[in-house]
DNA sequence: TCATCATTTAGAAGATTATCTAAATATTTA
DNA sequence: TAAATATTTAGATAATCTTCTAAATGATGA
């Protein structure tokens, strides 16, 4: 989970991302598209397959990355844990009713 | 979207999430429940606040602490554009029918 | 085999972050 | 009003992060 937040936090990494979402692509192909040098963009993708949101193969000279969608499903489930279900009891509310207020 | 993921990289700041989840709580409460100083505790609740991730509201002496929603949201919507939906053609995929590898 | 291309590794510099201690602010109560 | 309590602000330090340049690795094609 640390890993996994942390590769999300940094805007390139989330671009690589978005990108990855329309199909894979080579390293090369991947930093041709930032303003900014190879090796860095190789960094982010360390970190994001770090993170398992990356998967790479190697096919000759290139490295094909792709989207790992199944550690997405796991923080979304993280979120959703902050979702109230619509049964649940109300949680206090710092807005309270301002007629009641001292 | 930048201050949100910066928010949630963090153990200390996503407990504190999870802790408001059951209601709200002061900010000497929070900082009790861990081994850390409360301006350190302090200085998590401000990110936290910044990123629209917690809501406070000062009663007397005392500050109170409660999440806010509808920033969650948006964060879940950025993870959902992921999700592809039934009707999607299919992503050109790494794994391949070993039949056909060359 | 040698030059070239795709990518990564190594190492460094500057920026950002988490945490601490000390001090400030604001509220309550004696 | 003075002391006590709750919380934040300020400033410092150590760790982590982003990005760069230079060099290494590994595959391809002349």
């Amino acid at each position: 989970m640390n890993n996994l937040f942390k590769a999300l936090n940094d805007s390139t990494r989330r671009e690589i991302l978005e990108m990855l979402k329309d199909g894979d692509m080579t390293a090369g192909d991947i930093a041709d598209r930032f303003d900014m040098t190879k090796p860095s963009i190789s960094h982010h993708l360390d970190l994001l397959k770090q993170a398992d949101l990356v998967a790479s193969v190697k096919k000759g000279q290139f490295i094909y990355y792709s989207l790992n969608m199944t550690v997405m499903d796991e923080i979304l489930a993280w979120f959703i844990q902050f979702k109230p279900t619509p049964a649940e009891k109300p949680r206090i509310r710092l807005q309270v009713n301002p007629r009641t207020i001292d």
